[in-house]
DNA sequence: TACTGATTCGAACGAACGTTCGAATCAGTG
DNA sequence: CACTGATTCGAACGTTCGTTCGAATCAGTA
């Protein structure tokens, strides 16, 4: 999460002493928006919406962000970056391909279940963001999608399998991100659940693919 | 698609005859709009933006619908209500389990590709409509998802497989919807193909499932 | 030709939009 | 206390929104 007022801040003090108060109040809003985006869409979504849900004047939100497009990209960048972090850590020391393909997908859904409104946002206002904030953020989805690229490729090379591993990323990502339209906590599995089906379906329907010759 | 003006109109003559001019005006209209929306989201799109895209004036286009949500759902409706009618009339006289599941695969994905904007319509603004809307088009969505919930519980019954049936069904929705995000038709493959690659991924998938005991 | 209903349009409505500005208030230090 | 920078706000800016209205034009029949 950045940390500079809309205008212009003066460096106020050493950082990392902890988060500052601007810092807070503006994870606070992000927070508040994040709903908000997430039940109305960005574009349904007004400023008089997220003053509301915040409690802070329609003013006053401009003194955290310079415009509702930033606000937007710091929900998704925030979110994007935290669940490729996890995912990093998670995977350091792990070698077995398909033991590292269950734990991306355990990964994405832990955090899709564990923040359904952040993800919801993520996933369906992909498109919302214009020039300069939508290249940063299709960097860091462009590195999610080489890593799951990465894994299934070694899973490739390791049994000895063809299929097409774009087509297979792309459709574990849908089996995944679809879940926003669909998933009740009241009703629905957890995480791990989830997870260990829907890693099922996919890992199984990969490994019995035709095997290659050389495999 | 259906054929009254936004006020009242008079019975004009006998059906079935030809679409009317009026029917034919609409679909034009319905056409171009679907393109905008698809391109900039129902809410970012405006009445002008559809004024502009169908060559009619603003006013011009509410002779031939009540609201702009209106017109979101007459999109919704006729794309769905197709594709329903297509897999049914495809289904008929198919018995092998698989096979059908191969069928709703194929119907659904070149139905996709072919109208692409339409699709995205369809998936993307699902929420974007209200009560009295809202309830029509869910009807519809209901009897494609217990379709496609039928045809999975036949092949349980036919292999003797145990796994979740909604798991399964929505994640190979989220396979098949989630292509509006990525598929460029100058690079990547056609819907014969896609087909056939996710439904080895699907049907692989639950098919080497844990069997049943009476299975 | 005159007449009629179907179709189209320019102009405007009030409401809501994202954003800005200057003044007020707050918190912390001298 | 007085002073300073950080924070918040009411009020308004100009623009765009979805929709409406009455008049104009069109197509087809008598």
């Amino acid at each position: 999460m950045a940390s500079a007022p809309a205008t212009r801040r003066p460096v106020s003090r050493a950082r990392a002493v902890a988060t500052s108060r601007f810092d807070r109040r503006l994870a606070e809003i992000v927070s508040h928006a994040t709903e908000v985006f997430c039940e109305k869409g960005y574009e349904g979504a007004s400023m008089r919406d997220l003053s509301r849900a915040s409690g802070m004047s329609l003013a006053g939100l401009y003194y955290y962000f310079e415009s509702k497009e930033r606000l937007l990209f710091l929900i998704q960048k925030h979110t994007f970056t935290t669940i490729v972090q996890r995912l990093k850590s998670r995977l350091a020391g792990v070698d077995n391909p398909e033991e590292r393909i269950r734990i991306f997908i355990l990964n994405h859904l832990e955090y899709f279940l564990a923040h359904p409104a952040a993800m919801k946002v993520l996933s369906h206002e992909a498109e919302a963001l214009n020039n300069g904030f939508a290249s940063e953020l299709a960097a860091i989805k462009r590195e999610y999608y080489r890593i799951c690229l990465g894994l299934l490729d070694e899973l490739k090379d390791a049994v000895g399998l063809q299929f097409s591993t774009r087509i297979a990323v792309l459709s574990l990502f849908g089996m995944m991100n679809w879940i926003y339209t669909w998933h009740n906590p009241r009703m629905d599995a957890d995480a791990e659940h989830l997870a260990r089906e829907m890693g099922d379906i996919f890992l199984r329907g990969v490994l019995s693919s035709k095997r290659s010759r050389r495999g």
